[in-house]
DNA sequence: ATGTATACGTACCGATCGGTAACACTGTCA
DNA sequence: TGACAGTGTTACCGATCGGTACGTATACAT
């Protein structure tokens, strides 16, 4: 057994590095710069570029230019699950506030400086085409929204749960547009007002 | 005067043409597979053999791809408005109709099979960048519909007429981004009932 | 010391990107 | 007849696209 500096090993001379992997430092890039310009908008050369490393790295850790794509979607969508999840846990057994958490948070992120939207949505609208890696995981990020806002709408005792829960989808996807295209001071500042209000309204049907 | 065969002029032989316009195949195509498969997606050289003209003819008519997008939206703003000014003019004085009138067939036209969304909003999404061509027109069709949704709130005796706006605003955008992820059967169809369901809570307020 | 596996970098590939130069042809109108 | 506007043709530009062939350097085990 070694006597030292190996548990972690050698803190990455020069060149023939550490440990730290050359995959994270690239997924890491390139999930800033697909998020805030666009994944057509950049390309590979760059991404290689700011994440100092080479192209064949790229080639060993990822097998296209798409499929890093997905991997940054992928990432994407376990940090909003994250963020769904801590506004459900907040309020145990209240679907109604859990979704007014969840929604006053969008809220406020939307009107901060350098939003750009839903990365998932950004990608299926650059991505139109059915099967495209990158789309095929926003879409699935989606389904799985859109049944669970269902679930809490029923959950609410909404007199019809599929249209309030569908409801609900269409004011986050219009929020997260909206932030986009008026930036700070836009519509996407009332959705949870808006949202609650149309809760309001589907219970006392 | 000439006898014949000039009124719609000579049916247009190999080469050297007849005034159909270049200008006009150009934008007819490009709005098309600008639509359908997004503007970054479609090169210069696909537009002009799609339209059988040539890239020369592009930059007489058009200075930059760019503007080429452009164009291509103020075609689209315009027949924006006249959809929109057409669900108005059918309920004249009764913005509650109107608003449902534009959102019934907002609703209809998600449900078709190659719906791709609002080309302005997809054109914004794949242009983040403030002041580009495209992104400006987009944006001032955006500003201009939620100046007059507003109005319409506050019209139809909301209590708080910007947030209803807003609200209106944001179902919108979500039925046109979810009509292009979900396809048929999406949450883009309820638009219409779920804003109705929204102005009813907000007037009662 | 040497083999082996792994990660790296240099250099390059063909294709496509948006855009242009130069010139020939046609129809219209004066 | 002659000027003009608009089109077509061919060929080309430098830059960038996504992707790869191939040699090199290191770490570890034998």
């Amino acid at each position: 057994m070694p006597t030292d500096k190996n548990i972690e090993p050698t803190i990455n001379n020069g060149h023939a590095s550490a440990p730290p992997k050359a995959a994270k430092k690239i997924l890491d890039v390139a999930r800033d710069l697909f998020y805030r310009q666009g994944i057509r908008a950049i390309g590979v050369d760059e991404i290689v570029r700011r994440a100092g490393v080479t192209k064949p790295s790229l080639y060993r850790s990822f097998p296209s230019k798409d499929e890093l794509a997905a991997s940054y979607l992928r990432q994407y969508d376990l940090e909003f699950w994250d963020r769904f999840d801590e506004a459900v846990n907040a309020h145990p057994g209240d679907p109604r506030a859990q979704i007014k958490a969840f929604l006053t948070r969008v809220g406020k992120r939307t009107q901060m400086p350098q939003y750009r939207g839903c990365g998932m949505t950004n990608a299926a609208v650059e991505y139109p085409e059915h099967g495209h890696p990158a789309r095929v995981v926003s879409e699935a990020n989606k389904q799985e929204l859109r049944r669970r806002l269902r679930a809490m709408a029923v959950a609410m005792g909404a007199g019809d749960g599929d249209t309030l829960g569908d409801g609900l989808l269409l004011l986050i996807e219009g929020a997260y547009i909206s932030g986009q295209l008026f930036g700070a001071g836009g519509p996407a500042q009332s959705v949870a007002t808006n949202a609650d209000l149309l809760i309001e309204a589907s219970l006392k049907k």
